[in-house]
DNA sequence: TTCCTGTTCCGAAACGTTTCGGACACTTTA
DNA sequence: TAAAGTGTCCGAAACGTTTCGGAACAGGAA
């Protein structure tokens, strides 16, 4: 019983153990930047660096005891694998990474939606198992140049496309150059791709909610264009106009210059040119709105009393601002994961094609309410 | 003058050429994944490869003209070293990554502040030729545990550190460990690092700002408790209130239990409480001041006519809310920017130590007047 | 001529990992 | 008893780069 078996494990250990000695005295150990390397672990665990690797990677034809001493021996070393050398021998292996790509004029965090989306992002990105690579063009580069950049070196497994433009060339780019990436909104050029899209066709109880308070002249303030949602957002809305046998008016619709607060301000005064004045609006993002409620307020306005504002978003400030803003609220936790999600399964599954819809939700809160004086 | 030139670089590109030919001949190219080696461009540069390398490393041994030679054949053949390979041959090449560690509870980058400084960052770090990786603990897991994976895995070059807490334990490993990193704010175990520290001092121009104005019964809500820049900035508010000769009294400070809107509002609650409740209160961020606000207007108080609000960062809310908050502006793409530079630096020159301080200035706006009815 | 010096070059080894192709000792089947 | 099969194991090569230790050569000094 003892003496068959080519491996006894028990008693026996010196054979190999010896061997490991002979490696060990050839080999030079104190390289790897002082970390050990598989050659200290197989040394230790009386097995060829062959053997070792295929414990440590789990493949089949190692015998169960070898395995447990591999691993034990990996373990006391506090061995951790040599990523460099990994990737080097075998250049299919991912670097556990994923890439969002950020650029530089619009993507700001300063808006609280992106930022919150970024946080949902990363804590999923770490579920699983992945980090995330932050990074953006260097002055005067293009995006999809920073792209290509990132790409060539092969930073990320995977990209994650955010404030998608109406023709997107970095949609582009990534689809031909076969690189897994998810998109947040659907441009035009529809590829086979993943995406998670909001339906923007939610819009529709946001204008339901200001018909039934008999509003006639609903204004919008449009997010700057040239992007996806932009156009998608004011399809939607005219849709909705019509669909509740509302006319619609050009001069009621303005477009912002900006995402932010500012942007917001000047096209409320836009609108407010209009004659007459439309009696409710809605900005297409929480953003925009606050930056109504401002302009309002700058003209000695109430609201809701003489106007009503509805945001897009639901950002956290939307309960704090005074009025609350009745808005369309994104689950914008489930976002950042179902992207990530997304993203995961196509780096798995290249050229896969699905798409995500989520829907907002109407918040009514005091910023909107009954139209003053019925224009019927 | 055609003969005497070991490498005759205009008719006679044959010689060279033909043991380039012999080393193309033995030579496989097509491995690393498509992309040229060094060995292709050696190749075509009728150079050998360790010419070649250095050649395209700057090194000085190296003809004028085989430099030349290398440069172009790089280039037609759009060479771009394996970052892999270099790694495993000198450890000591960096990363060209720096890492942010998102501590997933209070590190949300709903925080307009947080989000900003992000994007400040990022645009930084890309003009120094670096990229940014973002990464978070994994449920469970404690934030060093998360940092000391990453360094462990050599991730990144050295490691930014926000939201520090007094006594921060990511501070230590990162010293013990010998790994650059840079905070902003300052921490009580104040060892030799780098760091970017906001003048909490400045909370004395606020404090001036409302005595001048007549108030005599200011508040605060601080920030909840362990984090450093909460210390700090509760203690340069009451020395400012003692500077200004005024008692410190407890009753008029509470900490808020988050760094948002929802904190401040509960903190203002408390406050109203106090008997007699102050006439200004400063909210050490500027969503704790909103908080207040919308606390305060709850309430059907009016501001700044039945008390004073003011603000700590000037997020680009801070001017379109109403009233218009009164606040301490932090240059925070400044404070990015510095935050990246100290890191480079510390990155250059390990074992560096330095501070930068950068003082807030105060905006005053709507949020901030006279005193009611003045109680001397 | 011979010896040296400086410039420019190259072969070979090394970094740490994975994997290919076999080898060995048994066991089962014919 | 020979042949085929099984379960384990290992040496050696390979990934693409950098660098060490010379080597080849030209020009100048002796």
């Amino acid at each position: 019983m003892t003496e068959p078996t080519v491996n006894a494990p028990t008693a026996t250990e010196l054979p190999r153990a010896e061997s490991a000695a002979a490696n060990a005295g050839t080999g030079k150990s104190g390289s790897n930047n002082g970390r050990p390397t598989l050659r200290d672990v197989a040394g230790r665990a009386g097995l060829s660096v062959t053997q070792t690797s295929r414990a440590l990677n789990g493949h089949s034809d190692v015998a169960e005891d070898s395995r447990r001493r591999a691993l034990a021996a990996a373990d006391e070393l506090g061995y951790v694998p040599n990523l460099a050398a990994r990737r080097l021998k075998d250049p299919g292996s991912g670097t556990q990474t994923i890439g969002v790509l950020l650029t530089s004029t619009t993507q700001r965090f300063s808006d609280p939606f992106l930022g919150d989306l970024l946080t949902a992002m990363v804590d999923e990105v770490s579920r699983h198992g992945f980090e995330m690579l932050l990074f953006s063009p260097t002055v005067d580069e293009d995006p999809v140049a920073a792209l290509e950049r990132s790409v060539r070196h092969k930073r990320a497994d995977g990209y994650v496309l955010l404030r998608l433009q109406t023709k997107d060339p970095r949609v582009a780019f990534l689809s031909s150059a076969g690189v897994p990436f998810v998109t947040l909104g659907r441009p035009v050029v529809d590829g086979p791709y993943r995406r998670v899209v909001g339906a923007e066709d939610s819009l529709d109880s946001a204008v339901g909610h200001l018909v039934e308070l008999g509003h006639r002249r609903i204004g919008a303030i449009a997010l700057p264009a040239g992007y996806a949602i932009s156009d998608r957002r004011l399809i939607h809305f005219t849709d909705a106009l019509t669909r509740h046998g509302l006319p619609v008016d050009p001069s009621l619709i303005t477009t912002a210059e900006s995402f932010q607060e500012d942007g917001g301000r000047s096209a409320m005064e836009a609108l407010l040119a209009a004659e007459p004045p439309p009696t409710a609006v809605i900005g297409f993002n929480d953003q925009l709105a606050i930056g109504a409620l401002a302009a309002l307020l700058g003209h000695g306005l109430r609201v809701p009393d003489d106007i009503s504002i509805v945001g897009f978003d639901d950002v956290s400030l939307a309960r704090f601002i005074s009025p609350t803003l009745t808005t369309l609220h994104q689950p914008v936790e489930r976002l950042g994961q179902l992207l990530i999600q997304q993203l995961v399964a196509a780096i798995d599954d290249p050229d896969s094609d699905h798409e995500v819809v989520v829907k907002p939700e109407l918040m009514v809160r005091e910023s909107t309410g009954a139209v003053a004086s019925a224009t019927h």
